[in-house]
DNA sequence: GTTCCGCATGAATCGATAG
DNA sequence: ACTATCGATTCATGCGGAA
């Protein structure tokens, strides 16, 4: 478990003090999440290990067996989670011979059955997606991040991801050139709001529900499950500073690192022993 | 019903005589389509009224009955198609009280019982989506378009619809030919041949499972489902000169257009009267 | 310091081969 | 026949070293 305290200097050069936790814990999801308050999170955001990935640490889920798997883990989160908080699911469905298989669609409509509301499906465009040929398809180069809701009324803060959109957007957008058409170039709805505050002045435009983000491969030191701009993303999206983020599949960390560094309070379960040692490793690093 | 006959010069500088049928039909395309003989068709493509939308030619179908009316539809298409044929589902759920409705989920799995195996999900990316701002969600900016087949083998063109790669490209194809030169000169190396004809004068890239493309806003005189480049994408990949392309909503025509274009055959059922009569006028103003 | 270039590295999938 | 493992395929990205 690592409690840190931080101080920092907020966007309006006044001296606060920050406490901020960040709390990785070894062990089952299913069994550390019924240990976790009722209303007590304000985002999960989290990529679950997809069937038969990740053998080492998981298992292995059988893609046949994957909801049933899965929606104990669902009802607990749907628990935990505060009425107007919101849960972000990033999943892809597997080839089994030949063909998608359908346990992502099954998923959603039996969480829906246990109370979920399934609000949105983001895309996250993989720009540089895993390469090959294979004669009966093309590179799979998207993710699904299944937005759930426990009721209607939410927290959204749609101004903390806006985008800048430049004349050089609205130019391009407009003479749309052969290439242009056929490969994604631009920024606008990527997702990237770095530092909105170089762009004031300049003409913000809200993103839409497609995320075009590369993955971290070439990162040696632990290959990041995610980029970081994703969870990062939505912990801006839909938390405030202060506010407790949760990730029952934290993985190498990436969760706890990007809500440290957005000032959340984070709640990390990771059941893998080396994994835990590396996400807490990577959060010290990232945090220093 | 809409037969023409052209005349075309090859790409060989031979001058060929080639017949492409557009047929298009007015009337209910479950009923049209019974009329159509078993595995006549090579690949369907299509954008079906989403549910509750264009309500005055079909009714405006309630989103729970959405499963329950199309599958008749999609059983005489599985029927029609041929073996090795291909069938392109343009797609979107509707949101209902706040929450995407799950009819395309349980349409794929309904599908799949019927006999469709649901090979692959593409996404497409509107990259200039409607306009408007909620306080829930953001723009809708991606369609579903989902891939069905009658069996694991079918027909695909994957060198139709390569794409320029990027600028590393060059440099690569550069290097490649320094390494062949001094190869040439060091050794004899019977086996390097070959790998290095085939990058020769490459700079084409295959695609990936997402289409960005630009909705085509600017006609006025009918609101286009899709951008012409969408069927035309699907046409090039899954059909050959000479097939035969099926679209049970033909709406304005773009199917039969851009068939007609690429010397497909192609068969267009239009329920509404004045669409029938715009697709007629559309088609013959691009086939001029 | 910049910019440029080479290089390793992926939540992959298929088909062939082996047990 | 059915499952398990392995090689081949392929391209965007960021890192590190070099000019």
């Amino acid at each position: 478990m690592v409690v840190t305290t931080i101080e920092k200097i907020n966007l309006f050069n006044q001296i606060t003090k920050t406490q901020v936790r960040a709390d990785v814990i070894l062990g089952d999801c299913l069994n550390v999440l019924k240990k976790l308050p009722d209303n007590s999170v304000d985002l999960i955001v989290t990529s679950p290990p997809y069937a038969d990935q990740r053998k080492s640490t998981y298992g292995g889920i059988n893609p046949d067996k994957y909801v049933e798997w899965f929606l104990p883990i669902s009802k607990e989160l749907l628990r935990v989670l505060k009425p107007k908080g919101t849960f972000v699911l990033n999943i892809k469905e597997k080839i089994v011979s030949g063909e998608r298989h359908t346990y992502v669609m099954e998923l959603i409509i039996e969480m829906r059955k246990q109370g979920w509301f399934w609000t949105e499906e983001f895309i996250w465009h993989k720009k540089n997606c895993f390469p090959g040929k294979w004669p009966n398809r093309f590179r799979d180069s998207w993710e699904r991040l299944l937005q759930f809701n426990k009721q209607k009324d939410f927290n959204m803060y749609q101004e903390e991801v806006m985008v800048p959109m430049g004349d050089w957007a609205k130019t391009r957008l407009k003479n749309l050139s052969e290439t242009d058409k056929r490969r994604d170039n631009s920024r606008v709805g990527s997702g990237f709001g770095k530092n909105v505050s170089k762009w004031v002045g300049r003409e913000l435009a809200y993103p839409t529900n497609v995320l075009v983000m590369a993955t971290e491969s070439s990162n040696k030191k632990h290959s990041a499950v995610f980029p970081k701009e994703l969870p990062s993303w939505f912990i801006k999206l839909f938390t405030k500073p202060g506010d407790v983020v949760l990730d029952p599949f934290l993985g190498s960390g990436t969760t706890s690192i990007v809500s440290f560094q957005a000032d959340r309070n984070s709640i990390g379960i990771e059941i893998d022993e080396q994994y835990h040692k590396l996400a807490i490793e990577n959060i010290n690093e990232y945090t220093k």
